[in-house]
DNA sequence: TTGAAAGCGCTAACAC
DNA sequence: GTGTTAGCGCTTTCAA
């Protein structure tokens, strides 16, 4: 008795729900129902909990919300890292779209190391996390090994996979459309004379090969062969490995009259590439490269813009729906791109008028 | 007893501490001492344990944990926006820090709005987070309302402030040596000739106001009367207002020489407004600002270049003493800068040898 | 060195 | 409409 005044008296503290069901004069299931908003409650005990809930401050406690309901009003996002762009405006976007339902979100990077991954999805299993957003580390090709499968695989924690699929494994996937956003930006690249583009991409990724697909496909339906020395594979983990790659691409092909970048975290590294010798763009050479930044804008850069509210948005949204409902069917959602032209493609050099 | 095994064959089930207690043949407790690694256990029972760890894949449930320990291994941040090159190499230092210790890390973006900074304030305490690192709203004069002063007193949960400080609350505060830094960033303008230097910053953080007193106190010492008109206050809010200001000390100053940008968020849309008037660095303006990015490389920007990665490492370091230590005495931690000279200062323009 | 038992703060049955 | 009770899975006394 003693204690609980003492606890009553010190700002500090934190209140209990029994402690408002004492200052309320109701029980502890009263008080329940009246923060938790469900059963029936009358009035007059709804005004008496919520009177004595104001004048303590109380707050509950999401920890023993969590241990007995199995709801911890936690999603965490799991992505190589939060430095990179898109990934960064993605958790930007669910964190908006989380706090709309007081959820919080909790922040895991893989550093697009395998161990790093497993490590997380483990950890966010004992959290008892409520959903899971992944951007897999794992590659085309790459077979997650059976003792670590139930960790894509578990039926209790609702997961959703982000602009990478991990093939082998049927979950929700969000993404953008990259097959045709690449078919078409291909397209307009070859509408303005090119034959020879280069491609610098992280090859591994399914994203990565799908725009590869649609880079394929509008060369074949033009009739333009399709030369794989064009297409130059940036390990994930380089540093600058855009300059390196562009540098490869320029030396190799003089012929070359176009770059398309398939990752925006090396476009601005071939930017110093073409820097340091002096290129611009689009009278040297056109530039074409995935998602939206400020340094595009500023060098006039034309670019395959990626709509990431609209997929953080939808993730949350998705993966509130499989909360509620396990069983929903598994399916893609594809979101639409915007090619936005600006001045960084033009005819090839040494064209003039198509000679 | 039919229910218990029937989840022992279950690989989706999660196995409790009962379940390995049961297959190693010894009490929960000991079972608790061996993964808890504390008390003393006899080799047999640990290696029992661990034998029956490994084959159940048994992972210690963090919320059971935190209820009865009052641990959750979490930390939060809460920052204006993790879309901030600042915030965002920031937490991602921080998560990085916090993973080798185990602990995870829940991202709390206040939108530079105070409610939304509350409330997450008041959720980190439901969730009984293990410590705090906080980047106010709020800014130099305003007042916390004493019904909020204990989010930001409790003596229950560590909390430290990076970058920005609040007046009139104590905690530990880890930032850079803004003043310092700004006073040799601008004798270096001046040391060029400049007379008139523009500043563009967001002058009601405590940040800024240090920088600001750096500049001052730059210009004192070199008998250059301060200007305040020179002095243009960017809202946070407002979406390229760098390129708005930057617009406005252009045509109000026309004498004006150099600016000087104080938020690398602001330095974007300022190049945006020099493009738009084809004006170049550093013959037409010479250019300064605050915090490193890919654009300032590319642009050969002259920056004030900080250790965000050490910010982070030191926050969760100091964030952990306070956790073991909490009687820890307050103090303030400066991290040192560096000028990073690139190509956007030269001499002022018009004046050749000094004419 | 070990186990039994209490209880962290809450929700969900089940009575009344 | 309301209260009592039994746990959620774990850590932590306290005995043995």
């Amino acid at each position: 008795m003693f204690e609980r005044e003492s606890r009553m008296e010190n700002g500090n503290q934190t209140y209990t729900i029994d402690d408002v069901a004492k200052l309320a004069g109701v029980s502890k299931a009263t008080v329940g129902r009246v923060i938790g908003n469900y059963g029936s409650v009358s009035e007059k005990s709804r005004k008496k909990v919520l009177e004595a809930v104001a004048q303590l401050d109380y707050v509950p406690n999401t920890i023993a919300q969590g241990l007995r309901s199995h709801s911890t009003k936690t999603i965490a996002v799991v992505l190589g890292s939060i430095k990179n762009d898109y990934c960064n405006a993605l958790v930007y976007a669910i964190e908006k779209e989380a706090m709309k339902r007081d959820y919080n979100v909790l922040i895991c990077n893989t550093h697009e190391n395998l161990d790093k991954e497993i490590k997380h999805l483990q950890t966010i299993r004992s959290r008892q996390v409520d959903g899971v957003i992944l951007i897999s580390v794992y590659t085309v090709g790459k077979v997650i090994p059976d003792r670590y499968r139930h960790l894509y695989e578990s039926q209790n924690i609702p997961m959703i996979f982000v602009d990478r699929n991990i093939i082998g494994i049927k979950k929700d996937l969000i993404q953008s459309n990259n097959e045709q956003a690449s078919y078409e930006a291909t397209k307009y690249l070859i509408s303005l004379g090119h034959r020879r583009i280069g491609v610098i991409g992280t090859v591994a990724y399914s994203t990565v090969q799908e725009r590869l697909k649609g880079y394929r496909s509008a060369l074949q339906e033009a009739g333009i062969p399709v030369d794989s020395s064009l297409i130059v594979d940036a390990e994930y983990s380089e540093n600058r490995a855009g300059q390196r790659l562009a540098a490869k691409l320029l030396d190799e092909h003089p012929d070359m009259t176009a770059m398309y970048v398939l990752n925006n975290t090396l476009c601005g590294s071939v930017l110093l590439e073409l820097k340091k010798r002096d290129m611009k763009t689009p009278d040297d050479i056109s530039l074409l490269t995935w998602d939206d930044d400020e340094i595009n804008e500023l060098f006039d850069i034309t670019t395959v813009v990626q709509r990431v509210d609209e997929i953080g948005k939808r993730a949350v949204n998705r993966l509130f729906e499989l909360m509620e409902n396990p069983q929903s069917p598994i399916y893609t959602q594809q979101v639409s791109t915007q090619l936005v032209i600006r001045k960084s493609c033009g005819t090839p050099r040494n064209e003039p008028g198509g000679g």
